[in-house]
This record gives C-alpha cells, structure tokens and sequence, in this order.
DNA sequence: ACTGGCACTCGCTACAGTCGAGTGCCAGCA
DNA sequence: TGCTGGCACTCGACTGTAGCGAGTGCCAGT
C-alpha cells in the first residue's frame, strides 16, 4: 500500500509546519499555508490515510496532527533535501575555527560553535585515542620513584598518567626507557600496541625491567584499555527552548544522560565522515532519550574518523538544516586536523 | 530592635521545614513539629515581626509564611552549626577518592562525588596555574618548525601548546632551549613568571632568540594571561529536582551562566581552604543566578588554596549540610593533592 | 506577655457551560 | 474514480461560580 506524491506531500507540509510553529497542524491551516491545490476535505483523507499507517497522530480527537517518530524517519529519508549553509553560517564557521591554539581550544570551539548554530545541545568527542597514533612518548621524574608519563598523539590529544615505579631508578635509566618505549611504540596505533607493548618488557635488559613492566602496564591499562575517550558538551541550556513542550515535561532524563560519558560515546562515537546519522526518538536505544533525537557525524583528517560529533535536540527540530550544520562543522574540524 | 531567643527560634524551625517539605509553614504545623513551648497565636506574632523584618514573607495572603534571601542569611550566618557528616558520607568520599590516576580524574571524580552528595549542582576548578609552580616544561619537536611545548606543574596540571617557530630548527638547538627554560622556570610560580620570561630571552644566545622569543610568547601568552583556568561541573540533572518550583520555573538561566566558565570562576575561585562561602539568591552578583545559592571554598595542599570548589543550588538548600560536606570534599581532596 | 476565639482572606478544586478548531462522513459533482 | 462542500460531532481550552480549608490578624481575657 503506497503513498502516493500527494500524500508524501501532505506529510512533508505537516512536518515543516509543525516544526515550525510547535503546534498541531490542521487540514485548514495546511491548504492554507502551502500550494497542495486540493481543499481540505482532501488533505483530511490523506491525512487518515497517514494516521493509519503511523506518520502522524493526534495529540487528541479535535486536534490536529503531529509527526510521529516514523513520520519525521520518512521526512528525512525521503522528503527533504539537506539545506545549504547560508553564507552566514559559513563565515560564522570560519571565524569560529581560526585562531585556535590547541586540541582542547579546538574541541571546545567547535562544540560551543555547533551548540550556536544548531541551537541545540552539541556534543564532541575528543580525537579517539584508540584512532591516533603514538607521536611522541615523555617521561618525566617526579621522584626518583614517580615518572609523569606524557603520551603525544597525532591528532594533537595529549595524556597523562603518574607512574609509581617499585623501586627507585637512576636519571640514566629514564633515558634508557624513554628511547626505547620512542623507539617502538611511536608511529604505532595505540588499538594495535599491546603485543608491541609486551614485547618491550620481555625484550629490555634485566635492570629495566621492572620499571619497564610497570610502564607497560600503565599503558595498557589507563591509556587502551581506560574510558581513555572524552567528550565536551555545549549548549544545555538550549534544552530550555521551547517551553517544557518538547521532552514530555520533564529535562530530568535528558540531562542525566548528557552526563553519562559513556552513553553520549556510544551515542555518537561510531559514525564515518562521510555519512550523517540521524537518530528519531525511539529508535534511540538509551531510554532517556526516547524523546530526543540525535543527529551525529564522524570528523578526521582526510576520510578516516578519528572522533564523532553531533547534536541532540528534540524529535520535532529543523532535520534538513541541523544535518547541513553538522555536516559542515564536521567538514571544517578535519581540515582543521589535517593542518596539524 | 532586636529579635528575641524566641523568634530567632521560630526562624530557624520555618527554615528547617521550608526546606524539608518545599511549602509554605503556618503557625500551627510550626508548634506541632516543634518544641516551641508557646501557642500557634504566640508563633504568629513572632511571625508578624519576622515579616516586618523581612525575614520572612507571605506567598499568599492565606498560605503559611517563607523564609527569605535574608532569612536565610541569619540562619546560615547565627542559627545553624555545621552538621557533622555521616561515616556513611566519609566513607562515600574516601570510596570515591582513592584509586583516582591522575589529576583529571582526581577532578572529575571530586565533582561527581560532590553532585552526589549534595544532590546538587557541583562544581569544581582545577588548580589554578596562576597558583601552580613548573615541575618541568618539555619541548617536543613535531615538525622542524613545530614543537610542542608540554608543561607540568606541581599541582598535576598538565598543559600543552603548539608552537610555530618562525624558522626552522635543528635538533640539538631543541635541547639547549629545554635545558634553558627548565634551568629558569622550574620552581617559579607562573604568576611571578613574567619578567623571568623576558629576561630568558635577554640572555639567549643569538641563535636561538627568534626561537626563544616565540617560545616565550606562547608561555607568556597562552599559559598565563590567557584563560587557562579550566572547572569541571557535575549534576545539572539535580536542577530537575523539587520539580520547577525552585528557580521560580524556569531552568534556563541557570544553565546559560553554568556554561560560562568565565562566571562559574568568579563564583568559586576566590576562597581560602579554611573558609566557606555562602551565597544567597539576590546577593549573587551574576543576574542569572539570583534564583540561587551558592557554597564554595577553596582547596590544597596544606594551607593555602590552589583552587576553588563548590555547590549550586536553589535558594532552599539544606545549608547545615551542604557546608559541611563542601568543607569536607575539600579537605579530602586538599590532602590527596598533598600526596603527590 | 501569652492564649483562645473568631471573623476574614484567598488560593485551590470541582463543576457546569460555552466556544471553536478540527475531524469523519456523506452525498454530489467532474 | 477521485475530489469537494456541507454538516454533525468531539473534545480540549477557557470562563465563571461555589464551597472548602489552611492560615492569618486582631482582640478580649487571663
């Protein structure tokens, strides 16, 4: 049972009315407000057509129709065409973007940059540690018991962890280990160094080796291993927006899943650059956010992803523009890496 | 004129219920939950005065009496002694705390421990890097013209830069500019630094000035006078509790100043660790905020503070608690920094 | 100085009535 | 067959009224 050109019509008008005025969509306001060329009886015929096959309800009997969750699926996989960036927009991306100093200058202005234009609540995750590869490894002494361990990795991320040794260790000795741990981790994925890793402990001399099993196990454990992702938030506030209409009434579950790291990961940390994911409240698997819908994208220099990004919002938000956005923002955020 | 042992007690019992139960109290539950020793007419004489006072005042003329801002403020400043915690609570905040591996997640699990305990919105800066002496600055070449530029201070903070040489740079070059800036800086308080800096690159030799000199910069620049304050903040999902009556309904301004890190500094990057801050709703200077309260202190080791700490929440908070586990949080992790 | 009593205020809830947007259905027309 | 105008119907939103009750202020009495 098809839908014919009218009717997709229909729901389309319904989608962008809706979106945009935040209230049930009548037959008469909609013949109204767009070119369909019928009367309203007809768009009321389409439209419990519509209701039957669950692209629209009604919110009650005399009201008019809303989008369901399907109905936005349907909308945007085949009723809109992503919007382009108004100039704008791009000069505000670019203005953004310059001039930041450093990863977490960079981070943060891109989620504060997607939060803005979007008006909604951005998220980025960090350059994936797993994705990168080693640039440089330091090792500091504390103490002559306490290295600082300082991992440098291509994408500009820089992690820290203290190293408490078993035994004290000689200036010469941190030498010997910081050229060796140089030698055969740098240039290596960090999701492929574990049997290099461990090939360094059985291999170094017998003096290093207690210090060296120790580092080794700091590697692996906080650095692989370790929820070693990170992600920045932006724009909570925007949440607000709308009155307390959108997110049935309560913030509450939005909010105490922005907090959960682990969740905004796997929320967003999956997608390649060139693909744009969008998902509509319930086909969310976090329950929290079966009101909210996510639209999310991988960033990197040249085609590989090396972190994701993207917006949460409401079900009811501006699809085709707040895809064009992401997908830009994105787009800007590699170049910006590959510069590095 | 002066407000009798009696009155002041009848302040305090409409404090302690408003906060436990969210509703105006009349005289008469204010006898029964209390040991006033006085009739419900007696309690609302004292009322009257307390209201002409502006300690209290009416919602309704019908409904039971609330405290206000300045209600508040002589409970908080001459009616309440500091609860002492739970060993539940002590336990909760030991559990949390050790085990952490480095300073950030020393940050983020004080921050989610604090929103925890207090089930409100927390608030933590990491150590000031104004306050923070170099342990040791690392230079590590990235390109022939790029380095990177890692410093550690005492306090754990780690923080890097890319520096843009204006000319290329030969290997050995880098290490005679690493053993230069380590030979100055190491020791010095980065807020004494300045001059220290310049006359770095007074002394150098010729061929490394122009290297210097953009090293210095990007010290100079970035790491000090810049905002290289950075605060971590946990539990905005607790603003959803007490529904919307707190924040006279709406969220939104709260949540716009909480992403101001600029604002939050201000509110609780000032304190000394011996003292506790205390700010009610209207004498919060940010307009944002007067719906709310804020308690703050300062942490470190020993005695003298390296960064602020702190809870936001409504106006009606559980002020005898709330202090005491601030001050506790912050002495705990006072003495974990004191470790390393 | 405190207390019991009393009249009064006013927000809250329930209920009834009206209005109107929007619908579903149906007969008629191209 | 598909579209249209007309019409009865539904039901949420809003309005006005009435009763309830928590809580107050005041006053006379102890």
């Amino acid at each position: 049972m098809g839908l014919d050109d009218r009717k997709l019509a229909v729901l389309r008008a319904i989608v962008e009315d809706y979106v945009a005025t935040q209230e049930p969509v009548g037959s008469k306001a909609l013949v109204e407000r767009h070119q369909l060329g019928v009367s309203p009886a007809t768009v009321r015929n389409d439209m419990a057509v519509l209701e039957e096959e669950g692209y629209i309800r009604q919110p009650h009997t005399s009201a008019g129709r809303v989008p369901t969750d399907r109905g936005y699926r349907l909308f945007v996989d085949r009723l809109s065409r992503v919007k382009p960036l108004s100039p704008a927009e791009r000069r505000a991306i670019e203005r953004f973007l310059v001039g930041a100093v450093d990863l977490d200058d960079v981070v943060h202005r891109t989620v504060r940059l997607l939060a803005q234009l979007t008006r909604q609540v951005a998220v980025v995750q960090y350059p994936s540690l797993a994705r990168s590869s080693v640039r440089h490894l330091e090792l500091v002494p504390i103490s002559t018991t306490r290295l600082m361990l300082v991992m440098i990795a291509d994408t500009g991320r820089v992690e820290q962890r203290l190293v408490e040794l078993p035994a004290p260790i000689p200036a010469d000795d941190v030498t010997d280990l910081r050229r060796l741990v140089n030698e055969k981790l740098v240039g290596t994925r960090l999701s492929e160094t574990p049997p290099l890793v461990q090939a360094l402990v059985e291999e170094s001399v017998p003096h290093l080796r207690p210090a060296m099993t120790t580092l080794s196990t700091v590697l692996l454990e906080t650095l692989i291993e370790r929820h070693e992702e990170r992600i920045a938030l932006a724009g909570t506030a925007n949440l607000t927006r709308g009155g307390l209409l959108d997110f049935q009434g309560s913030l509450r579950p939005i909010l105490e899943a922005l907090e959960e790291e682990v969740v905004m990961l796997k929320l967003i940390g999956e997608a390649e650059p060139s693909t744009t994911r969008v998902l509509i409240g319930d086909e969310n698997e976090i329950d929290n956010l079966r009101a909210a819908s996510v639209v999310s994208t991988g960033y990197g220099p040249g085609t590989t992803s090396v972190g994701g990004l993207g917006v949460l919002g409401p079900t009811r938000m501006d699809y085709p523009g707040t895809i064009a956005t992401v997908r830009a923002v994105a787009r800007y955020v590699g170049e910006l890496l590959a510069q590095n």
